[in-house]
DNA sequence: GTTAGCATGTAAGGAGTTACATGATTTT
DNA sequence: AAAATCATGTAACTCCTTACATGCTAAC
């Protein structure tokens, strides 16, 4: 019950310093480039985030300097925040499967066991699905041919996200099938 | 400049008085049931809303009797708030055209003159293109295979609602040809 | 020399949520 | 008699943004 609902930013930066410890200048350069969302954080976000994980004992500071007199604060993941990431990812449920958070989980899939990435997978699956049903009942009690036609297409997209998953999930079962466990400490 | 940041609620409130007068209650219900979107709006967002529309004069109330002592407000779009809904349709650009404010634009079409709804399709054409452009260069940056799946997905799904908007505006411009001045007083 | 990038933060505000508070009516 | 639906709100909270505040370095 309790978990704290998972907040898109916190989860996303447990899983950049579990690669590797950084500066906050650069945790947020590497969350609007490389990680799976359009969205772009601000740092009026990302510190407050990095204080809280740092009184949770989520995460500790590291000064380092850079060649002169410039220091930057690298932040590195603590045994806690290890257990707290674990702890985010055995609760992956549908409903922690929006977009967004879903972008996130994929990011971390080269570092994750075959069975967590198959747990995600699933759990996106489902919530398209429950999507899907939601958007046909809504397409059958719409009148409006604008409308219709705006939901149509939505749902036509989310058969063929759901599709796509399909694909991945059976790469997956192969792949699990073949060398059924994974060195990949995440999971 | 000014144009205060569109609220969605408050476009979709605007939206939904327009068609017919309604009490909070009521247009909680056709918010969540019917307008475009997936997300549903709490009383907490919905009845503060409407305060402030009220204090703007943009909308009135008017107590009205059930049948028995049970009486509920009802709201009525004022010609202020006439005006502020054709003020934000001029002002439709691609930034605002965001999924959920396209969703709330489309529902109105059915009210809405041709070259509104052909500004508004390509509003939403011209946010996409920028969006697939921005994938496809993150795609060309991407080396973990599972981000390079999930991002040559995301392209695809964004190039199919640019061919589906296509469709659309081919249309809408076939329409517009045949009849150039259609009843519809929005736009 | 000015623009862009590196680096760390705070304060105020926006837009929503959940939980609370209340009470009547209709359906099961 | 319980549960769902009708009906209107408020308070506290969340999670984010923008704008502000500061200052250094690299590139053009």
């Amino acid at each position: 019950m309790s978990a704290r609902r998972a907040r898109v930013l916190e989860l996303a930066v447990l899983g950049l310093l579990y690669e590797s410890p950084l500066h906050g200048y650069g945790l947020r350069k590497r969350l609007n480039s490389e990680l799976g969302f359009f969205r772009a954080f601000s740092y009026g976000s990302l510190y407050p985030c990095l204080k809280r994980m740092l009184r949770r004992g989520h995460i500790s500071q590291h000064p380092e300097e850079t060649g002169f007199g410039r220091t930057r604060i690298v932040y590195r993941l603590t045994e806690a925040g290890h257990q707290h990431l674990h702890g985010m990812l055995d609760e992956v449920t549908p409903a922690a499967c929006d977009d967004e958070s879903f972008g996130v989980y994929f990011a971390l899939f080269g570092h994750a066991r075959s069975d967590l990435r198959l747990r995600i997978l699933h759990g996106r699956r489902d919530r398209l699905l429950t999507r899907l049903k939601e958007l046909r009942s809504r397409l059958a009690h719409t009148a409006d041919d604008y409308l219709r036609e705006l939901r149509r297409h939505g749902a036509e997209s989310v058969e063929r996200e759901i599709h796509w998953l399909d694909g991945l999930i059976a790469r997956e079962q192969r792949l699990a099938a073949l060398s059924p466990s994974q060195p990949g400490p995440l999971g």
